[in-house]
DNA sequence: TATAATAGTTAGTATTACCTAACAAAGTAA
DNA sequence: TTACTTTGTTAGGTAATACTAACTATTATA
């Protein structure tokens, strides 16, 4: 059984391993990076990634870098793709705002249910990205792909669509209302 | 800030404090009733007991019953209320079975977030009653009532509606569901 | 390359929520 | 009312998750 904690971790790794929403490729990632992320000293992070490699969740070599397993990166993807339907869930069937869904969303991503998760999927119509525009991995881990370059890529006058943010802080999608851009 | 499990204690001391379902008055509860119910050892709930009155959650002098405070009280029914919301989500929205909304709800209801439960409540129509019939007190705490009796009460031949249920084992509900049995 | 800065680890402590074992108080029944 | 049973409490222990302080290894820089 992963707990709530555990869950939170393999989650940060995730985020943290991938250089950038969308992009291929990984980055290893070290105890005090995890740990800041986490906003949690490097001390109880370092015992958490003991028990975490006792779990077979991740590799990890005194004073090296931190990778996911399979078993790790599947169970992450899990709480990714919960978190990221909850959100769909709260925007587009509660009518919550952009910026409050994220902090529920964090909450509910733990609730254990399979049966849950699914039937959520379907009355969503199953979603391939969230009200950011980030992916929602399916079931087997698998991620939807699309093609999007960085809005700082686009020439002045040139006409685009906006598909995802990153920066998904309460200030950062406050700025993005006022301006009246919103996403897909 | 009330604990997950702090809150689970509330529950079960409003539940055990109501002699029955539907039924006006207060039953004292003692420690060992307590830990039996939450399948615990009666040790263990002692040292809670001491933290839920240090919280003002609770009444408890030494050897003596326990009862809820108002606060005690408001927050209890606060969980009964999200718990029983939670399961008619599950089931009128979501298909969940009879039998399987009760574990699920048993998570969901600790999810802290008030808009939540106010949107779920206004998606259902604020219903008064939940999936098995028990009352869904309102935002107030305030728990709607009805006049019933009991189905062993009712003269064989007579006709009559079914309500509520007070058994919700996963038996006794696939039991009444063979029966072709079901609530209001 | 020597040293300073950064990153990672270990040891010891606290809190929450659980346990067992031992004991004390209250209630019941002969 | 004494003795038995049930109920409640205390003491001491454990696991999970956090902390601080002190230490060690690695990396970066002068």
């Amino acid at each position: 059984m992963i707990s709530l904690t555990e869950e939170n971790y393999l989650k940060a790794l995730i985020y943290l391993s991938s250089l950038a929403p969308g992009i291929e490729g990984k980055k290893d990632v070290g105890t005090s990076e995890l740990a800041s992320y986490l906003k949690l000293k490097s001390s109880t992070v370092n015992e958490m990634l003991k028990r975490l490699k006792e779990k077979n969740l991740i590799n990890h070599e005194k004073y090296k870098k931190i990778t996911l397993t399979h078993s790790g990166e599947r169970n992450g993807l899990k709480i990714i793709r919960k978190h990221r339907l909850w959100e769909t869930f709260l925007f587009t069937k509660l009518d919550f705002d952009w910026v409050e869904i994220h902090e529920v969303a964090e909450q509910l991503e733990h609730i254990k249910s399979e049966k849950l998760v699914e039937k959520i999927d379907r009355l969503l119509g199953y979603p391939n990205f969230d009200p950011h525009g980030d992916p929602i991995p399916d079931k087997h881990g698998k991620i939807p792909q699309r093609i999007t370059k960085s809005l700082s890529a686009v020439n002045k006058g040139e006409t685009c669509v906006v598909l995802a943010v990153s920066d998904t802080s309460k200030d950062f999608l406050n700025y993005l209302e006022d301006l009246a851009i919103s996403i897909k």
